[in-house]
RNA sequence: GGAGGGGUGCCCGAGUGGUUAAAGGGGACGGACUGUAAAUCCGUUGGCUCUGCCUACGUUGGUUCAAAUCCAACCCCCUCCA
């Protein structure tokens, strides 16, 4: 397997990234003679990218660790397309200032994994998308794609078989995605556009589009689609996304996610979203049993050290060791304010839960909590949705702990 | 423009006048078991000032003691025809 010869498709193949390759052998050789250039391209569609997107992101970091040129394209001209891909309808339209923030916010994420000071680059392909004149694009990309072959791509197809709607609009997008590859390949020299198996037809476009307008060799190089071990798709949470974003998920929750890794992922996790040495993962890998628990932590915490910087990370496995090994108080678990004065004129529990800590989303939840004994009060499970909590209620460290379930706590801090 | 089909809760999907906050499944959350895992089992799954009230089955009106269910108009989607 590992007869690759570069650097680059060695480290990709032994980790497990590499899902389909177009050409492994002229890439390697490529990568092999010396730096090449290669992108990724990224959805501006929410305001911050989540844990589905790591792998793409891991995979441009690796790109430049292995010394070869990475570009992460921001999708600002091709969001406002929407991509149909595996999709059943068209997503919502976005405003241009919506895709703008999107964008400004989805920047940050990159800086913490690639070095913009050593060549790594960051584009939107809004600049020539945005620029593009109906008529010269027809006669220049038109010739070179037809129905026929259009509507035998997967995404299409889909549509049609199950006779939902396919505007022309998104009908478009893997034109302008073939676009891009050809447009970075006369930018840039980019020679590899990277992404997601389930971009792989769009990709092939590009290759295609980029032998007949120039005569350039492309290529492409897919991950495997990742879902956990149960089969869910990665990046879901009880909360909702898992967010590369401190202020849509906290360091602590962010490692959290990592921490809950069920048995079967750890091994593969660890050698995608973790740079340990590969001999050092095969250690933790072989850890069984209530041992395992081993690897998740270092899992845990390297992975969140790579979004959110080595201390964050400790912090967060510190907290978690108070709270769950020792059964103590950690002061560093999510903390919520509150007016004292509210506290010793007596704090109802719904509203401590709901309003207060928003560990539920309502005050009928928070009784639907309490009937199944989810909810507990420093550690005693509540039985009376009418219980008051008043300043008798504080921990010797001055705070009332609420905890929803066994796994998420929020401190409340009267001041 | 014409003919037909369809729009139900987070998603899929049943329901064609009352006992329907609405079967079933999925997902999600909680509990038990454990190892902060998986699998399994159990419970919950619109809101509130909660033995009651309010909002909800594309939208707006109407019929009726009573409508997701009947009628009208409108909006949107699909199929075929022009």
């Amino acid at each position: 397997m590992s007869s690759y010869r570069s650097d680059l498709l060695r480290t990709l193949e032994a980790r497990g990234y590499i899902h389909q390759c177009s050409d492994p052998e002229g890439l390697d050789a490529k990568a092999a003679a010396g730096p090449i250039t290669a992108y990724i391209g990224f959805d501006a569609t929410a305001s911050s990218l989540h844990a589905g997107h790591l792998l793409s992101i891991m995979m441009l970091r690796t790109l430049q660790r292995t010394g070869h040129r990475p570009i992460a394209l921001m999708g600002g001209g091709t969001t406002k397309i929407g991509d149909p891909s595996g999709k059943d309808e068209a997503r919502r339209m976005l405003t241009d200032a919506q895709i703008d923030d999107n964008i400004a916010s989805i920047r940050r994420v990159f800086a913490q994994f690639l070095d913009f000071s050593a060549g790594a680059i960051l584009e939107n392909n809004a600049a020539w998308l945005d620029e593009l004149k109906y008529i010269p694009l027809l006669r220049e990309v038109g010739p070179h794609f037809t129905i026929n072959r259009m509507l035998t791509f997967d995404s299409v197809k889909l549509r049609l078989e199950r006779e939902q709607p396919l505007t022309f609009l998104e009908f478009n997008y893997m034109i302008l995605q073939a676009y891009d590859f050809v447009e970075l390949n006369a930018r840039h020299g980019c020679i590899l556009q990277m992404g997601g198996s389930d971009q792989w037809g769009n990709i092939i476009n590009g290759i295609e589009l980029g032998r007949r307008m120039r005569g350039t060799e492309l290529h492409a190089l897919t991950t495997p689609l990742l879902t956990t071990s149960s089969g869910a798709k990665m990046g879901k949470t009880a909360g909702g996304a898992v967010w590369l974003d401190a202020a849509l998920l906290s360091p602590y929750d962010y490692w959290q996610y990592w921490r809950n890794t069920g048995d079967a992922d750890v091994a593969r996790f660890l050698k995608l979203f973790t740079e340990l040495p590969l001999d050092e993962i095969a250690r933790l890998a072989a850890l069984e049993g209530q041992e395992i628990n081993e690897a998740k932590k270092v899992l845990a915490t390297e992975a969140t050290a790579l979004l959110h910087g080595r201390a964050a990370a400790e912090a967060a496995e510190a907290t978690a060791r108070t709270t769950f090994e020792d059964g103590a108080l950690a002061a560093s678990l999510p903390t919520v304010e509150i007016a004292m004065a509210e506290l010793e004129a007596g704090l109802g529990v719904l509203t401590a839960f709901c309003e207060k800590a928003q560990l539920v989303a309502s005050n009928g939840e928070a009784r639907r909590q309490i009937k199944g004994g989810g909810l507990k009060v420093n550690d005693i499970t509540v039985t009376d949705e009418k219980l008051v909590l008043s300043p008798r209620a504080l921990t010797p460290e001055g705070v009332i702990k609420l905890s929803l379930g066994k796994k998420r706590h929020v401190l409340l801090r009267p001041v």
